[in-house]
Formats: structure tokens, sequence, C-alpha cells
DNA sequence: TATAATAATGACTTATTAGTCAGTTGTCAA
DNA sequence: TTGACAACTGACTAATAAGTCATTATTATA
């Protein structure tokens, strides 16, 4: 295991100033003081390697902050907690917080970007739980909104201290951002992530279910009123339990009903869906 | 001409898709239909394709952001226009937005960072200008957090619509983040941002060496057409090796090379540098 | 039509990469 | 001391990259 960990911590000073592409095994193995093969002994690729860097320290961040969140009693610490442990532990692990926010976005390695989407997600829902539990009803509308706040000022703030040394004084900056986040959360009233959105961005990027995609048709089906609305749907829905039309007459029948404002983000969906499951 | 715009077209698109490392000069000349001889006839190098196709968006989204900021009238109509004219912007090029997102924060290649940064400089100061008009005096002590706060909201729900195909209601969404913004300029009482922070952030990031600056202002010099603008590069350049021209005259030099727009950057860095070492 | 100039080609070179594997070294029990 | 096993090595392969250049095609001009 020495030997695992080893890799893993020359692995993240290289990564952190070069990235992933441009870091080479080679340079890996050098930076340890070990051969080559030694590495492969350790992990079956460089992408395991990654993996493996991004499990570890995610888990750790989220577990930090899910833990001093739920365990702070009184409400008024609780987002002073959250920023202070968030802002605390990437100034600990500055070298893969770097990484972080360089690779974040790019997910052009298929499993790693499952795997961002998957530790993001799970920040998301802390976010959303401390919020609901400090704010309760009043946020109802605002509550994604705010979470989407909370995430952009952790980002933009955690760039400000990671890549420049400025000498940063941590409960000021979380005091600084409790502020803003009360002042927010009391008296914002114009909604932009509606629960809609929220629920759209979570399926679109998902592998979505087939058993969501029913979920979703049935309840446009519901809603529609239209006679050609209605049957495309209808069509639709038997095509996805027992695919039988052609191509064209899908497309069609997609078409149909993109027209209809209320079902545009289904239509998306299900094309989403057929051109996944006939590419395969 | 032609071609190099065709080039340009074409590699943003795969640019988007994979970045800029995982995108292959032939995967480009592929998708252009041309040869890879004929590239090199176009561009000198892969960097260079990179650098022209940042400078090309950059400076269109900064310009169109900076007119529609100074020429809005009425205040209270000007951050709605900033935000709606950030987003529609980058949904207009959504793809070479997408690049952005994705390579912004990392600077492995060296000159593509000063470029980046020189560009999030002039974002940065335009927002500050705008806040500064519209709130003055009462956000003397917080005009820097409300810098970020705002480079916060554009870069988290840039995220949104850019990488989730999510229907958007741009209207909605400045309405949204002017009430937000409104929110915090008049009324967050706890800096962290500080003139002093903000000045060291500036200065840190900034080593830009005099060979990197002789490198790019021979290759403007290289590309320079009009004899003034020929001469004042010339003129510069031996300024830099051999301080010898008084700061009125390096003043008026910088003036002459900013009014052609491939040197603009040049001036910006140059001016930079010249302050530094007089400061020290 | 003939000639010069320009544009475009793609096989080639050189460099670098991830990953392999036959062989070497070290360790420890019998 | 010996033999068996695991740990380790680094030259090697195969793939892919950026960039070059002798050759060919196209266009303009006389």
């Amino acid at each position: 295991m020495g030997k695992k960990q080893l890799i893993m911590e020359k692995a993240i000073e290289l990564f952190a100033q070069q990235g992933f592409e441009l870091t080479s095994v080679q340079q890996i193995t050098e930076h340890c003081g070990i051969s080559k093969g030694a590495f492969y002994l350790s992990f079956k690729s460089k992408d395991e390697l990654i993996l493996a860097i991004i499990d570890q320290f995610m888990s750790q961040m989220i577990s930090d902050t899910d833990y001093q969140v739920t365990n702070t009693q009184e409400d008024e610490r609780t987002l002073y907690k959250f920023y202070f442990t968030i802002f605390k532990s990437s100034q600990k692990h500055s070298n893969f917080a770097k990484i972080l926010m360089k690779e974040q976005s790019q997910s052009f390695n298929k499993e790693l970007g499952i795997k961002f989407r998957y530790y993001d997600r799970l920040l998301e829902k802390i976010i959303l739980t401390m919020m609901e539990r400090l704010f309760g009803e009043k946020i109802e509308n605002t509550k994604h909104d705010l979470v989407y706040c909370i995430k952009g000022f952790i980002s933009i703030y955690s760039e400000l201290i990671l890549f420049n040394d400025v000498p940063v004084n941590l409960d000021l900056l979380a005091q600084s951002l409790v502020e803003k986040t009360n002042l927010l959360a009391s008296q914002i009233t114009i909604p932009f992530v509606t629960e809609e959105i929220f629920q759209l961005k979570r399926l679109t990027n998902d592998e979505v279910t087939i058993e969501q995609l029913l979920a979703i048709l049935d309840q446009c089906l519901n809603e529609a009123e239209e006679p050609l609305e209605k049957e495309s749907l209808s069509l639709l829905k038997q095509h996805l339990l027992e695919p039988s039309l052609s191509p064209a007459l899908v497309e069609g029948l997609l078409k149909n009903v993109h027209d209809y404002s209320n079902c545009k983000w289904v239509a998306f969906l299900l094309r989403n869906y057929f051109e996944l499951s006939s590419d395969k």
C-alpha cells in the first residue's frame, strides 16, 4: 500500500502543475524514483490512477463537509462551518484542489466525467439539505438558485485563494460569504432555476432509465390537450416499450411533440434516449 | 482569409467536444477537407491557431459587452443589459464558450495563460467600472467582492446553460441576476477582497519575463503592416532592451500601438511591465 | 498556348506516449 | 546454501502526434 500512496502523492504534484494530459507516466515514475514497470504493478493504467486520486480526495472532502454541516446544532453557525470547512479542505489539499478546478468541467474521459458529476451532485445535495433546514419554506421557489449562487461563490473564491499567492483569512472569508448567502436567501424573489430545469439537468446528464422516461411521458400525456400531441406522445410511448417504428417516423413524432412548449424537454430526452440505444 | 476562417470554425467545433490537447491537427484538416500542408500555410502551429481563436472571440465578447454597458443611459437597465449580453454572447458562440470554460483555468501553455488572464482582467475592469458608476461611494469597501460575486454568477450559470441542454429564458436569467446583484451591492458589509489583495493578485499573476515579451513583440513586428505601427513597436523593443525613453514618450508609443487591434494586448503587457519595473 | 507563380498535397521524419514482458534483484524459509 | 517467490527493472512495441518538404495541381499572366 505504501507504494500506491507514494505514486498518488507524487502524481498529484505533477497533475496540479501540468494537468492530466500533459503529465506522462514516465514523469510520474521518475518523480517517484521507481521504474515504469513498478507503476503498472500498482495501477492497471494511468486512468485508474486518476480515478483513484479523485475518489480518495473527493470522498474525504465531501464527508468532512457533510459531517460539519449535519453536526452543527446552532443554525446560525452552520453556514459558517460549511464555508470554512470547504475552503480549509481545499487549502489543505491545495494541489488536489487545483487539479479539480482545472479538470472539472472537461469530461473528455467518460468515466472521469461521471465521477466528477457524481461528487458534484453529492455536494449539491448537501447544500440543498442545509439550506432547506436553515430557511425552510421561505426559499421553496428560490432554493435551486441559492444552491447555484453558493456553488458560484465557492468556485470563484477557491480560484482566488488557490491560484494567487495571497494571504488568506479563512475566518473572514467564511463570514463574508455567510452574510451574502443570508442576504440572498432571505430576500431574492425572482427564481431562474426552477424545479423543472433542475430535474431536466439531472436527467440529461445521466443515462436516463426507461422507467424515468415513461414516468415523464405519462405526466405529459396527462397534461396534453391537442389530439395531435396526445397521439404522438402515445405512439412514442409504445415505441419506447417495444421499438417498432422506423427512425423517420420517430423523428416526425418528436417534431410534433416539440411544437408544444410543455413537452419540449420530453422530446429532447426521448431523442437522446433513442440515439443512444440505436448506437449500441 | 477564407481558408483561415474555415479552419478556425471547424477547429472550434472539435475543440469544444474534445479540448485542445485531444484534438489533432490531422483531425482538424480532415474535418475541413484540406491537407495537413494546407493547414500550415494558414497557421505556423497548432498553438497559433488556438491563440487566434481565443483572440477573435474574446475581443468580440468583450467589446460587445463594453459597448452595451457604456451605452446604456438609464442606470436601472445597465446591469440587465450586462448580464443579457454576456449570456447571449456565450449562447451564440456556444462552442467557443464551452472551450473557454474547459480550458480557462488551466494555463499549461504559458502564452495561452497570459492571454486568458488578459481578457479576464478586461472583463473585471468592465464590471468594476460599471459597479462604480451604478453604486458609487456606497460600495467603496465591497466593490472587489462584488466583482467576484458577479464573476461567480456568470461562471456557474454559464456552465448550467452551456453543458445542460435546458431551454433557457435569458430575460428571466438576467432579471434574476440583476436582483441578486442589487441586493448584494446595497447591503453587504463584510468585505473579503480588499484593495490590497486585489493589487497583490494583480502583481503575482503577471510574471511576464522579458524574453516572453520580446518573443511576442517580434511576432507583432512580423505581422505589422503600417509604418507607424512598425516603428512604434521597434522603438518599444529597443526601450525594452535598454531603457532610454522618457515615460511620456513610452506612453505615446503605447497609444500608437494600441490602435492596431492585433497589438492591443502587447500594449497592455508592456504597460504593465514598465509600470512594474519602475515601481520597484 | 506557354510560362511563371502560387496553392495544395500527403508521405515522411522525429518525438513522445501508454503499456508490455523477458529478465534481474532481493528476500526469506528450509 | 539453495530454491522459490515476489518485487522490480527498463528496453521494447505499437500508436499517435506535430511539423516538413519534394512533388503536383491550379491559376494568372504574357
